[in-house]
DNA sequence: CATATGACCTATG
DNA sequence: TCATAGGCCATAT
Protein backbone atom coordinates (compact mmCIF):
# COMPACT_ATOMS: atom_id res chain seq x y z
CA UNK A 1 0.00 0.00 0.00
CA UNK A 2 2.20 2.76 -1.26
CA UNK A 3 -0.18 4.79 -3.22
CA UNK A 4 -1.94 7.48 -1.04
CA UNK A 5 -4.84 7.58 -2.21
CA UNK A 6 -5.60 3.49 -1.67
CA UNK A 7 -4.05 4.98 2.00
CA UNK A 8 -7.13 7.48 2.11
CA UNK A 9 -9.56 4.80 1.04
CA UNK A 10 -8.46 2.06 3.43
CA UNK A 11 -8.69 4.34 6.12
CA UNK A 12 -11.95 4.97 5.43
CA UNK A 13 -12.76 1.70 5.13
CA UNK A 14 -11.23 1.05 8.63
CA UNK A 15 -13.48 3.61 9.95
CA UNK A 16 -16.42 2.41 8.76
CA UNK A 17 -16.19 -1.35 9.64
CA UNK A 18 -14.79 -0.19 13.92
CA UNK A 19 -18.18 1.68 13.51
CA UNK A 20 -20.51 -1.39 12.92
CA UNK A 21 -22.37 -1.75 15.95
CA UNK A 22 -22.18 -5.29 17.55
CA UNK A 23 -24.58 -7.87 17.01
CA UNK A 24 -25.13 -6.89 13.12
CA UNK A 25 -23.27 -7.22 9.94
CA UNK A 26 -22.30 -5.24 6.58
CA UNK A 27 -21.28 -6.22 3.23
CA UNK A 28 -17.86 -5.58 1.32
CA UNK A 29 -19.69 -3.67 -1.08
CA UNK A 30 -21.83 -1.77 1.44
CA UNK A 31 -18.90 -0.63 2.97
CA UNK A 32 -17.18 0.51 -0.74
CA UNK A 33 -19.74 2.49 -1.22
CA UNK A 34 -19.88 3.98 2.15
CA UNK A 35 -15.97 4.51 1.95
CA UNK A 36 -16.54 6.51 -1.22
CA UNK A 37 -16.91 4.04 -4.14
CA UNK A 38 -18.83 0.32 -4.71
CA UNK A 39 -16.24 -0.48 -7.34
CA UNK A 40 -13.89 -1.22 -4.47
CA UNK A 41 -15.65 -4.34 -2.90
CA UNK A 42 -12.81 -6.22 -3.50
CA UNK A 43 -10.00 -3.71 -1.71
CA UNK A 44 -12.20 -3.94 1.25
CA UNK A 45 -10.58 -7.45 2.24
CA UNK A 46 -7.50 -6.17 1.73
CA UNK A 47 -8.24 -3.44 3.64
CA UNK A 48 -9.01 -5.76 6.29
CA UNK A 49 -6.24 -7.72 6.10
CA UNK A 50 -3.44 -5.51 6.39
CA UNK A 51 -5.31 -3.17 9.41
CA UNK A 52 -3.21 -1.57 11.79
CA UNK A 53 -5.26 -1.86 14.51
CA UNK A 54 -8.26 -4.60 16.00
CA UNK A 55 -10.97 -3.74 13.91
CA UNK A 56 -14.40 -6.28 13.86
CA UNK A 57 -13.76 -7.26 10.87
CA UNK A 58 -16.00 -10.56 11.46
CA UNK A 59 -18.97 -8.41 10.80
CA UNK A 60 -18.28 -8.08 7.36
CA UNK A 61 -19.89 -10.46 4.90
CA UNK A 62 -20.37 -10.55 1.37
CA UNK A 63 -23.69 -9.76 -0.64
CA UNK A 64 -25.00 -13.39 -0.30
CA UNK A 65 -24.78 -13.54 3.33
CA UNK A 66 -21.78 -15.89 3.43
CA UNK A 67 -18.88 -15.77 5.43
CA UNK A 68 -16.12 -15.05 2.43
CA UNK A 69 -13.46 -17.18 3.68
CA UNK A 70 -13.23 -21.14 2.50
CA UNK A 71 -15.86 -23.44 4.48
CA UNK A 72 -12.49 -25.28 5.68
CA UNK A 73 -10.36 -22.15 6.94
CA UNK A 74 -9.73 -21.34 10.18
CA UNK A 75 -10.35 -18.14 9.51
CA UNK A 76 -13.81 -19.18 8.48
CA UNK A 77 -13.87 -20.96 12.07
CA UNK A 78 -13.32 -17.84 14.09
CA UNK A 79 -15.81 -15.55 12.31
CA UNK A 80 -18.18 -18.15 12.45
CA UNK A 81 -17.60 -18.47 16.16
CA UNK A 82 -17.44 -14.75 16.66
CA UNK A 83 -21.11 -14.40 14.74
CA UNK A 84 -22.65 -16.57 16.75
CA UNK A 85 -21.15 -15.18 19.82
CA UNK A 86 -22.94 -12.03 19.28
CA UNK A 87 -26.29 -13.82 18.64
CA UNK A 88 -26.01 -13.90 14.35
CA UNK A 89 -27.39 -16.81 13.52
CA UNK A 90 -25.60 -18.54 10.61
CA UNK A 91 -27.90 -21.05 8.97
CA UNK A 92 -27.09 -23.23 6.01
CA UNK A 93 -23.77 -20.85 5.97
CA UNK A 94 -25.23 -17.94 5.60
CA UNK A 95 -26.68 -14.83 7.49
CA UNK A 96 -30.22 -13.16 7.11
CA UNK A 97 -28.90 -9.93 5.92
CA UNK A 98 -32.41 -8.64 5.92
CA UNK A 99 -32.25 -9.03 9.84
CA UNK A 100 -29.03 -8.48 10.50
CA UNK A 101 -27.75 -6.06 8.26
CA UNK A 102 -26.12 -2.71 9.81
CA UNK A 103 -26.84 0.56 8.71
CA UNK A 104 -25.45 3.69 9.42
CA UNK A 105 -27.11 6.66 11.95
CA UNK A 106 -27.18 9.63 9.97
CA UNK A 107 -25.01 11.61 12.51
CA UNK A 108 -22.24 9.32 12.18
CA UNK A 109 -22.58 10.08 8.16
CA UNK A 110 -22.70 13.42 6.93
CA UNK A 111 -24.32 13.86 3.48
CA UNK A 112 -20.53 13.38 1.84
CA UNK A 113 -20.69 10.18 2.49
CA UNK A 114 -23.68 9.48 0.31
CA UNK A 115 -22.37 11.62 -2.52
CA UNK A 116 -22.55 10.78 -5.43
CA UNK A 117 -19.50 9.34 -6.72
CA UNK A 118 -16.92 11.65 -8.49
C1' DC B 1 4.85 -4.31 -18.63
C1' DA B 2 1.80 -8.69 -18.50
C1' DT B 3 -0.66 -12.13 -15.77
C1' DA B 4 -2.81 -14.14 -12.01
C1' DT B 5 -5.32 -13.98 -7.75
C1' DG B 6 -8.75 -13.00 -4.39
C1' DA B 7 -12.18 -11.88 2.63
C1' DC B 8 -16.45 -9.00 -4.21
C1' DC B 9 -20.75 -7.31 -6.99
C1' DT B 10 -24.47 -6.94 -10.32
C1' DA B 11 -27.27 -8.40 -14.17
C1' DT B 12 -29.40 -12.01 -16.44
C1' DG B 13 -31.69 -16.34 -17.62
C1' DT C 1 -32.95 -20.03 -5.91
C1' DC C 2 -28.88 -21.30 -8.56
C1' DA C 3 -25.39 -20.67 -12.27
C1' DT C 4 -22.90 -17.96 -15.44
C1' DA C 5 -20.66 -13.92 -17.31
C1' DG C 6 -18.51 -9.71 -17.06
C1' DG C 7 -16.71 -6.10 -14.41
C1' DC C 8 -13.53 -4.11 -10.61
C1' DC C 9 -9.20 -3.26 -8.38
C1' DA C 10 -5.17 -3.70 -5.05
C1' DT C 11 -1.29 -6.99 -4.82
C1' DA C 12 1.86 -10.45 -5.96
C1' DT C 13 5.09 -12.47 -9.30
Amino acid sequence: MKNPDTEDLYTRIWTLVSQITRGRVATYGQIATLAGSRRHARAVGYALKCAPMPLPWHRVINAKGEIAFPPTSTNYETQHKRLRREGIPVVNGRVDLKKYRWTPRDREFPDEYFAAET
